[in-house]
DNA sequence: GTAGGGTTAG
């Protein structure tokens, strides 16, 4: 009678563990362990797996491990879902020598890794750009002749495509369903993301009508890849007809799509339409998060409102959230924008001393804030002092001597941006050369093509 | 335990 009992009282206790580990109260999840234990309900294998899985998927490995420990000391042999917890846990934080690790350490003890063991592993090895590998791992797969599970085509085709396969991943999925192989949603869905990756937009458009044909109903994963696969590509009015069908079919119920969406129209100067749609998000009630008000900040910020970005800001801070290193490039380009130069070299103090990296993006948002004003010399003086530069330190700078005349230096500056290997922009090139061309150094600008010419196949 | 998506500069 008393053992029923006990029994009973430990599936309970799982029961309520396990919906503290979905809420995150990790803590009170293992205090009610060991309050259990106190009143003489013992936990078993799964009590420990359900605290181990919910430790590696939000705090880490580690803390995964000293359940481990104490599941051990309690007398309870881990199963397969133990390790496949911890190897799961290994693979979220990339720790490859602890996934192999997790697996000898599974053999010595006689269990048997199951299709999961091995399918996580494989995902760690993709993860981590080890694509052979992962493969490897999965002729072992069909050499043990374990009993596959659909996921395991989903983490090899998901596999492929992010490591530049996708072609194989392509073949891969033909040759599947040529052997009956019934493709899932979440596969269409790998599939339609590496082909728009890769810039096969219209290979991607044919199967999500393959998917509506083989009787799936597209989710809102599958719009905001082809959403963001049209805005890729540049065609804005079809990418913002699969929006409007979002929000007819009710899958904009975040502020995610909105923000994809405002984003675009910020960068290509639809201040209006941004505004409509970042407007809408702050009048529905919508959840925002830090990145919702970096896009709404940023819509302020073109503008030319700082008023209101500031206010914003400080609305955000109220409700508890944290400003990052986005929030404060944003407001350091608005303030450059707005020519306000000296309270954008305080804010760019500022994030140095809270602890923010040095900041490539809103030093060249200072220097084409500085051209723009026509203070190049400030911004040469900049350019020359900054340890670091890319392709938009060069093109911002190239582009403000350009404006000056000062062509002969611009053109310096293309070639040794072009010699470091950085690609250059079209228009930068036509502006330099022509503008030698017409301020009578028509031989230098001939020898300026060469050089950017022989520069591009040295690094090609 | 497999899929997607948002924020900065030329």
């Amino acid at each position: 009678m008393w053992s029923i009992k006990n029994k009973l009282s430990t599936r309970l206790m799982n029961i309520c563990i396990a919906s503290l580990c979905k809420a995150k109260q990790l803590e009170k999840a293992e205090g009610l362990i060991v309050d259990g234990i106190r009143i003489g309900v013992q936990p078993d294998v799964v009590t420990y797996n359900t605290v181990i899985a919910a430790y590696c998927r939000v705090v880490g490995i580690d803390p995964g491990y000293s359940i481990l420990h104490r599941m051990k000391e309690a007398g309870i042999n881990p199963d397969v879902i133990t390790y496949n917890s911890l190897i799961a846990g290994a693979t979220r934080y990339c720790m490859l020598s602890r996934c192999l690790d997790l697996f000898d350490e599974m053999l010595e003890m006689s269990i048997l890794p199951d299709i999961w063991s091995y399918n996580t592993l494989m995902h760690c090895f993709f993860k981590l750009r080890k694509p052979d590998e992962a493969y490897r791992v999965f002729q072992d797969i069909i050499l043990k002749d374990i009993s596959l599970h659909p996921a395991t085509f989903n983490i090899l085709m998901n596999g492929l495509c992010k490591n530049g396969y996708t072609e194989n991943a392509l073949m891969l999925f033909r040759s599947l369903k040529r052997h009956g192989f019934t493709p899932q949603l979440v596969t269409y869905n790998i599939l339609i993301h590496g082909l728009c990756k890769s810039g096969r937009g219209k290979t991607a458009k044919e199967f999500l009508n393959e998917l509506v044909e083989a009787g799936h109903i597209p989710n809102a994963i599958t719009y905001t890849t082809v959403m963001k696969c049209c805005f890729r590509c540049r065609q804005f009015e079809e990418g913002l007809k699969i929006f409007a069908e979002m929000r007819r079919k009710g899958y904009t119920y975040d502020a995610f799509a909105y923000c994809t969406v405002a984003s675009m129209l910020l960068k290509t100067g639809r201040m209006n339409e941004a505004n409509e749609y970042l407007g809408y998000i702050i009048t529905n009630g919508f959840d925002l998060d830090t990145v919702s008000f970096n896009n709404i900040i940023n819509l302020y910020c073109k503008e030319g409102q700082l008023d209101n970005a500031y206010k914003l800001l400080y609305e955000a801070e109220k409700k508890g959230l944290e400003s990052d290193k986005y929030t404060h490039t944003i407001l350091i380009d608005g303030l450059c924008r707005t020519g306000n130069f000296k309270e954008a070299q305080q804010h760019l103090d500022c994030m140095s001393m809270m602890g923010f990296d040095s900041n490539l993006v809103a030093l060249n948002s200072f220097i084409n804030g500085l051209c723009k004003a026509g203070h190049l010399d400030h911004a040469l003086w900049m350019f020359e002092s900054m340890d670091a530069k890319d392709s938009f330190t060069y093109s911002t700078i190239v582009h403000g001597l350009c404006k000056a005349g000062r062509f002969r230096a611009a053109s310096k500056l293309l070639l040794s941006c072009v010699r470091g290997g950085m690609r250059i922009l079209k228009s930068n090139k036509c502006v330099v050369i022509s503008g030698l061309r017409s301020s009578g150094f028509s031989h230098e600008a001939r020898k300026v093509q060469s050089k950017i010419r022989l520069a591009k196949i040295l690094h090609y």
